[in-house]
RNA sequence: GUGGUUGUAGCUCAAUUGGUUAGAGCGCCGGACUGUGGCUCCGGAGGUUGCGGGUUCAAUUCCCGUCAGCCACCCCA
């Protein structure tokens, strides 16, 4: 058994290599639909730019080493601090609001399981200072619309969608203190996935009372836009909200209201969230957040020093490539090559190599045997490579100055004028494509 | 990092309460088929049964360890 692979990494075979140019062509193409740049930074980093932000336990989840010039640097286990630098850099010389996305490869040391790698790529869009809601409502609808490019419609993935914004206001009612908010926060986090007496239990030992922590949970049972209006009413800052409504409203306007679910559980690991926060799943939640992201107000001020109001997502290609295939959303095997050139006799070969190196220069993609095999074989290897014609060149031919194309699909041919091939497939019958969808 | 569970050709899976040479389909290579492909038929290559140890006359099968996959926890930047 040769070595394989390290745990959590990848070999892309063709086939797989080609699911990941779909997923990366459509994350390119959507996001340039909304305006939105590509940036990249490097793969590498000083150690401190990660610790900073989440503090030194987090280096047990990163690929770190001193590198020979005695620094402490880290594989990227993330876009931000990377983004937030060079947003700083350039703040003042950047047009407002900044629309930029990236596809780094990330890399973070933990237990791998389905839908969870050591390494993978992720689409990181941002947008950064606009405060308002509709720049929420655009991120939030540019990650619907790559679900939608994909073929993936709202019964297939949904949009969770939440406001760390209410979720003070309707807390700090329930009678949660300032200091008490990310206890809570974390239990909501945990309200589907855990066991209601002991989340109770991690809350008043928090120091919540029985009243505050039947506040929490019932904050994180509410599902829907009437629930939570209906929540706000009994709320004395009822006006916490309207951002979130805002929101919903220009989502609803574009028309991708129906892929949103008013869900207050959601409010995202990260303590740096402001304000909305998303996550995508697949409906039958049999996976794991295809995305997650949010409003980060303060987060560019504490990294990068430049006080500009941000938001943004991530998006791995690992889940999302597992739901793709289980929704037999993958693209087909593309054709290898457009045309094959088969040489009949060993003294026609110097003529196929003339014949597809002309195909070539021209950019039709074309193959031709290499070990001599007779015809048959040859057409079976054009068949195999998903040719839509070939060419045959045989003595006879030659001495007739033609060749002959064959349409493989159509199982027809016709003699064609040497020196008029190009012309030929060009205007001819067209060439056949298997590809759908992306070609 | 903790606990559970599963590992048999490239892939999907077989192999009778432990039994002799570990099989099949698909895929791959070749032949039937040296100027016409997808089908069919025939043949071939490909396995230290993840790896190591133990029990036994005998281990793919039972036990231990280890590695890897999966599930839950942790974490989710």
């Amino acid at each position: 058994m040769p070595s394989q692979a390290l745990p959590g990494f990848r070999d892309f075979y063709p086939d797989e290599l080609e699911l990941r140019a779909h997923i990366f062509r459509t994350w390119r193409e959507v996001a340039r639909r909304y305006g939105f740049e590509e940036y990249d930074g490097p793969p590498l980093e000083p150690l401190d730019i990660y610790t900073a932000k989440s503090g030194a336990e987090i280096v047990g989840q990163l690929y770190t080493f001193t590198d020979k010039g005695g620094r402490e640097v880290a594989l990227r286990p993330e876009m931000t601090p990377t983004f937030a630098r060079m947003v700083a850099a350039r703040a003042n010389g950047l047009r407002k609001p900044i629309r930029w996305f990236s596809m780094p490869q990330l890399f973070r040391y933990e237990r791998q399981q389905r839908g969870r790698l050591r390494e993978h790529f992720q689409l990181n869009c941002d947008l950064v200072g606009e405060p308002g809601p509709l720049a929420d409502a655009e991120v939030i609808a540019l990650a619907i619309d790559v679900m939608r490019a994909f073929g993936l419609t709202e019964h297939e993935v949904r949009a969770r969608v939440s406001d760390r914004r209410v979720l003070r206001s309707l807390l700090t009612a329930a009678g949660v203190s300032e200091a008490q908010l990310g206890d809570a926060y974390q239990a909501i986090d945990k309200a589907e996935r855990s066991r209601a007496p002991e989340l109770a239990a991690q809350l008043h030992a928090a120091g919540l009372g029985d009243a505050a922590i039947e506040g929490v949970f019932a904050v994180a049972a509410i599902r829907g836009r009437p629930a939570l209006e209906a929540a706000l009413a009994d709320s004395p800052d009822g006006g916490a909200a309207a951002p979130l409504f805002a929101t919903l409203d220009a989502l609803d306007a574009m028309g991708l209201g129906a892929y949103i679910d008013v869900d207050l559980s959601i409010v995202r690991g990260l303590a740096y969230y402001t304000g909305t926060v998303f996550e995508l799943f697949d409906a039958g939640r049999t996976l794991r957040a295809i995305c997650g992201g949010g409003r980060y107000d303060g987060l560019l001020l504490a990294l990068g020093g430049v006080d500009l109001p941000a938001l943004g997502f991530g998006m791995g290609d690992v889940v999302l490539a597992e739901l793709l295939k289980d929704r037999g959303l993958a693209p087909a095997p593309a054709a290898n090559v457009d045309v094959f050139v088969a040489a009949v006799t060993p003294e026609d070969v110097p003529h196929a190599l003339a014949v597809a190196h002309e195909l070539r220069d021209a950019g039709i993609a074309c193959e031709f045997a290499l070990g001599g095999q007779p015809l048959g074989r040859q057409l079976k290897l054009a068949d195999a490579r998903g040719a839509g014609r070939a060419i045959v060149i045989g003595p006879d031919d030659r001495a007739r100055g033609e060749v002959v194309v064959r349409d493989l699909a159509g199982k027809t041919q016709a003699p064609v004028r040497r020196d008029a091939v190009l012309t030929a497939l060009a205007s001819g019958a067209a060439v056949a494509h298997t590809r759908s969808g992306d070609g």
